[in-house]
DNA sequence: AAGCAACTGAGACTCAGTCTCAGAATGCGC
DNA sequence: GCGCATTCTGAGACTGAGTCTCAGTTGCTT
């Protein structure tokens, strides 16, 4: 809980630091998202919301989500869906996604070779990367096991659409 | 030319095979697709028909993209917008994007390197990878020429939604 | 404590994409 | 070449994520 308060204390100092003011949504949001979700969509979070009866409208999350998001404490992440999905920057690793297309869990990793290499290939291009963005999709151990073929033959749809759908 | 009326056969065999049809507006999009847009839109694709004036419903684009991607002859991407685009899959030559979001201009590479040490990551966390998906944000060698700095205080916002925007 | 800028909620709006269904076209069997 | 089941199409209603507007409310500076 402390941690979460500590979140709450370094939004609070950059809405000042932009003259902007901390209200009561802002405070319950940034609790929302930092006392339990790592990964989360926007309308996963108005739901929670509003099963705690903390009124709060659509619009002033998605407008908080943006906040924090400038803020530089959450990121906005593309998971393989065909929404956004949100996560927490825990200091500054930066991490992909190995996306399992049976369950939807979502498996982190940080490899420095990938970087670097990422980082040659810009250089031989010319071009000044910003930011990059990694998924791998797949199918994940538990799943495996399970008995889900990872290759079937309608795989191209799986996971171009539907199969993360809903 | 010729290429493209390859690609019609290809796409012929593939519907045949399932026991669909070729219908003249199908035949109709795999010959715009094909001979010129590499990557696309759905609704680019709709207002390109319009304007040669062949008239081709929405419903009738997004239902023909449905089944070229289950052809396998083209690919569904995301390239850090917040919708769909796709690309001619030639051959079975995979390939990441390099993205300019200053200009919005995609330049495409492809690399053993990374894709041998996506394997091993893989390896080691015991995921079975389908497919996978990288996209480097930043600014392309010509778009740095004239002036943009790549590293502007509003760069979280820039890269997440409204600059590639329109 | 006042005042004003910033904030909020409700709901209208947008935009990509999907679905439905009645009428139209394709192409297989003859 | 023709008939006809089957598949396709277009129009437009629908969906769902996300954005915008505006009138009323709240935080914060003085």
């Amino acid at each position: 809980m402390a941690h979460v308060e500590r979140e709450v204390g370094r939004f609070q100092d950059f809405l000042q630091q932009q003259g902007l003011k901390l209200t009561s949504e802002r405070v319950a949001l940034v609790r929302e998202i930092f006392s339990t979700h790592y990964h989360f969509e926007a309308d996963e979070l108005l739901f929670k919301m509003k099963e705690k009866a903390v009124k709060i409208s659509r619009a002033t999350v998605y407008r908080t989500l943006e906040l924090l998001v400038k803020s530089g404490m959450v990121r906005r992440v593309h998971l393989g869906e065909d929404h956004y999905h949100y996560e927490h920057v825990t200091g500054n690793s930066h991490h992909d996604h190995l996306i399992c297309t049976t369950c939807g869990g979502v498996i982190e990793f940080h490899d420095e070779v990938l970087e670097q290499r990422q980082l040659e290939i810009c250089e031989k291009k010319k071009f000044t990367p910003t930011f990059h963005n990694l998924q791998i999709l797949g199918v994940c151990d538990a799943c495996r096991r399970n008995g889900q073929r990872p290759d079937s033959p309608d795989r191209v749809r799986m996971i171009g659409q539907t199969r993360l759908r809903k």
